[in-house]
DNA sequence: ATTAAAATAACCTTGTTTGGGTGATACGTT
DNA sequence: AACGTATCACCCAAACAAGGTTATTTTAAT
């Protein structure tokens, strides 16, 4: 069986007890091979690009530069690889701050061999694997606050002023008068207790009001 | 085996033939059961507050309201039913909509019957399931454009304007002097070949540059 | 080591915007 | 009848935005 059809896999990965273990899984699966595997981001970099992964396995806790900033130097390095980040960690920050960066995937290291399995094939077949937590708390990010105080105007005239739009600019887009938009925002700095349009769009977005 | 543990379902398509063959398959399926099946949201109003299910399934193109405006009444009815979209619709716009309206999660029609299953499993669990190019699409929302034109400080300064802040306020944050703020403003104008604020935003949103 | 790009800053002008006070009208829903 | 919501009016002073031009200092890349 011809291996260039194998999917080639990078491993990127501190600890050297679970890095030959994703190897070693990887290796003996059929339709996988390892192309590379690293302790660091600075060992990777000097082979990575001559390695030409498919997709590279990524720790975020690494000695040197960590792995969340290491994702735009690999894509730079590797630019057609996808890469798939495997933490213990859950929080947040280090999630968004990851897929921002360009990573395809987030698993957690208690994913089971099989679902590491499927979610490299997944990523190559233009899926984004998440572990289901992840991916509860990625919905989560897109979802208001039910009980915002705002009225739907205000609300709306908020978002509008988030996008950097005049008063003036939103009364004509709202066919409304000035002193209306005015009005609206008077109540709605009373409402959320400040008194500049950047508080109010901080409390609000911070509040997921808007 | 008592019934009462199991996890209750409701229905909520207009296509008889697909909504009587998800009744099936949760009927007959060990450990869950269907509290309700309707046509429309009009017709699951009256009833599902008694029907009191744990997880809806909705699909998104109904007669009358659409499934994506009826989820927020959908969680008025139900406040702790988890409600899963299944839709032939891969639409960004509808999407983000029906989470961003309280969908627990997305599923594709061509979704198998057992992941089916397992994805209302999943979001009982406080999963977030989602068809793999859904969920690709989801983590595609959070990523910049790497082609940005802007710097580095012309890009951080962009994202401190895009949250209200004046220039001023910007320039001491920063620390920096408000000229080297509106230097870095005339150069993003320049670049982005707009001549406002709102319009710098707008054109740095749509091409992800922020 | 050199060069190019990026970040920094100064000085000028004009018109617009913002935040705050106070009050009033109209329209639904409860 | 009372309430919340949306609408509009008139007042004020201070701050802000956009545009022009030029120039120095860092920092990063070759």
């Amino acid at each position: 069986m011809s291996r260039d059809l194998d999917i080639s896999v990078c491993i990127i990965e501190d600890d050297e007890t679970i890095r030959e273990g994703y190897a070693y899984l990887i290796g003996q699966t059929p339709g996988y091979k390892i192309a590379g595997s690293y302790p660091s981001f600075e060992d990777a970099a000097k082979k990575i690009a001559q390695d030409d992964p498919d997709v590279i396995l990524l720790d975020v806790e690494l000695p040197g530069i960590s792995g969340i900033d290491a994702i735009p130097k690999l894509k730079k390095l590797v630019p057609d690889a996808f890469i798939l980040i495997l933490t213990v960690y859950e929080q947040e920050l280090l999630i968004f701050r990851a897929l921002g960066n360009g990573a395809s995937g987030y698993l957690t290291k208690n994913t089971s061999p099989e679902k590491i399995i499927s979610a490299i094939h997944e990523v190559m077949e233009g899926g984004g694997p998440m572990s289901a937590h992840i991916a509860r708390m990625v919905i989560h990010s897109f979802q208001r606050n039910e009980a915002s105080p705002l009225t739907r105007r205000e609300t709306e005239i908020l978002e509008q002023i988030a996008t950097g739009k005049s008063r003036k600019r939103i009364a004509q887009e709202l066919f409304i008068d000035l002193e209306t938009v005015k009005s609206h925002i008077k109540n709605i700095y009373h409402k959320l207790n400040v008194h500049s349009k950047a508080d109010a769009i901080k409390t609000a977005k911070d509040n997921k009001f808007i």
